[in-house]
DNA sequence: AAGATTTATGAAAACGTTTGCAATACTATT
DNA sequence: AATAGTATTGCAAACGTTTTCATAAATCTT
């Protein structure tokens, strides 16, 4: 009665309803050109009638790739992350792959664990945020021959095939923006360095940076902020009680910056004449937040959907000539930055 | 020399490193407690030596479970989902299972190709955003009769089983803050709603509720906004720069409603003196704004969480018994609304 | 119209696991 | 010391596909 009776409609049910054999189905569907017009009409009047759905699980037996990509995030719940993954998802998808996403909360032992339970699925390859891993991961992936790469960063030296953009170089843009507008006393606020190369490299090439130009920051000058606007909110609010306030404020990236501006904001500061507010990413919102933030773009969207691009190339070429790509940076001034009084 | 020659470590591999049967190293993994101890130990150091890594693709095709769900969402690059994307993925990790992920950008003909990509790769269970669904999805899913569910929305009747929240409630508790505050000329900003019935549900229990006292909304007091607080500034602009202007406006979620405010700022509005605004929502920043957006709270991070716990459950369970959830709302009055003039 | 190609189909082995059943090696009982 | 259990292991079939090889049918040569 019921067209399937069972729930079990495998390749030789359809065989069988269409009075063929389970290699012409299977031929049908991998080799239609081997197989005559007519015996392909009743094969898929079959499949129609009995809804029939290929098992990708048991394809991947015979050696065939499984169509799924691991992506491993240290957050999903993040604009700049999310923007990424939704963009190397559609990529992934227009050439067929699935996309199996894990998120380790920026802990490097969990972000092993994660590899490996993806691998333990047989993903065709697998995308890590960043460069820094740990050695098992390293070894983990060498050892079973996925293909892997890195987003985010760009490294020339890089171990790993890479999509992204130079955090250094970002960090120092977004210092070199302030030292020609005459600042000189500047509070920083960045996240948790620790597991995050991103975060690390901005901030090291920011002291870098202004140290070149014989400005140094002081210790009561840095505050530490997670990812969230509220507590970099209260960073900044911090900052800007003690006694005399820097002049203007670098923030590891634009949520901390959103924070730090509502900070100001709440302090009754005015921004940016009383204080001056540079953020990195360029996240979706900060040129609409009033006043606009002044920041370094990183073409996050870009950056996934080139990496997407490129590793479904990478992963079903046969050549696998490894990748380094270097998206580019862009100063973005708005409305937080201008000259010091 | 290497530990793994050809990259084709398998259970047999494993099985002649440790000199046993391959049965012997598969009962190791699935019933550790019919294999001896000494024996267990051999395996174990074979595995470490070759790196062997299971094949759950393998295994699936015993009748085992595939050990993964999937998750198809409009978007992933969307403050509410990624928190639920994030706290779906964190629940069913817990259970062992690993996320799927899809995005369709609203249209339910992709949300069908998706679910049916997802089911090619056998996924233990469906997960859905809100209870519409074209025809051909609910075919699908009761044909293949995989385990399926509708995260974000509630209804007592619902199709599926669910967890979330009443959007029809949600929507008339923005109204009646409103009212309550004694306004009567109120602007409107909501999505598109063809495809989203949250966002559908919340817009005519909007109307519901105000037309109950009387109140009525002119065409020229909505505004359509897509998801995203550019968009939503230029259309709070236009409503603002028409002759009178509305006393509150309410918008469809907290992205527009963020997007309104700046608008405000930017034609000069003091907010809530001049004029009123409401979400819906209470997305991550929201609490944060200067000043703090009033909104209804939908508190996404509690239904991913507990739509993974009890969706694993469902699936793991052999009762399969319907579950529905109601996710409660909670009014949060911050600084953006005060009482009409 | 007979042989030589070409085209379309089927049979069976293979992929990496799990598991029911059978066999063997212990241990406890008398 | 023989018997009955029990704990441990191996064999082989099964899962749903793909693919190689062989066969059968259709088409082309001359």
């Amino acid at each position: 009665m019921a067209p399937n009776q069972k729930g079990n409609v495998d390749i030789v049910a359809v065989a069988k309803a269409a009075k063929v054999s389970p290699s012409t189905v299977s031929r049908t569907f991998n080799h239609p050109d081997l197989v005559s017009p007519a015996t392909r009409k009743k094969i898929n009047r079959a499949v129609q009638k009995l809804g029939y759905v290929r098992n990708r699980a048991a394809q991947m037996m015979h050696g065939k790739r499984s169509g799924t990509i691991g992506l491993v995030v240290p957050t999903i719940n993040h604009a700049i992350f999310a923007e990424v993954i939704q963009a190397f998802s559609d990529a992934i998808d227009q050439a067929g792959f699935t996309l199996l996403l894990a998120s380790h909360g920026y802990d490097l032992d969990r972000e092993y664990e994660m590899v490996r339970k993806l691998m333990e699925h047989r993903v065709d390859g697998v995308a890590l945020i960043g460069l820094e891993h740990s050695a098992a991961t390293s070894r983990l992936i060498a050892q079973q021959e996925t293909p892997a790469m890195a987003i985010w960063n760009y490294e020339e030296e890089s171990e790993l095939p890479c999509v992204g953009a130079d955090n250094r170089l970002a960090g120092r843009m977004a210092a070199e923006h302030l030292l020609e507008l005459g600042h000189r006393d500047i509070g920083l606020i960045f996240p948790d360095t620790r597991g995050n190369d991103r975060a690390q490299y901005r901030l090291n090439s920011v002291l870098e940076a202004l140290r070149e130009k014989g400005v140094s920051v002081p210790e009561h000058r840095m505050s530490e902020a997670p990812y969230s606007v509220a507590q970099a909110k209260q960073a900044a609010i911090r900052l800007f009680s003690g006694g005399a306030r820097p002049s203007a404020l670098l923030c590891g990236n634009d949520v901390i910056a959103q924070g730090a501006l509502y900070g100001a904001q709440k302090c009754g500061l005015r921004v940016p004449g009383d204080v001056s507010i540079i953020g990195i990413g360029d996240f979706k919102g900060s040129a609409d937040i009033e006043p606009g933030l002044t920041t370094i773009r990183i073409p996050a969207e870009t950056i996934g959907s080139l990496a997407g691009q490129r590793f479904t190339e990478y992963i079903t070429s046969d050549t696998r000539e490894q990748f380094r790509l270097c998206c580019g940076l862009e100063r973005v001034v708005r409305g937080t930055t201008c000259p010091a009084a």
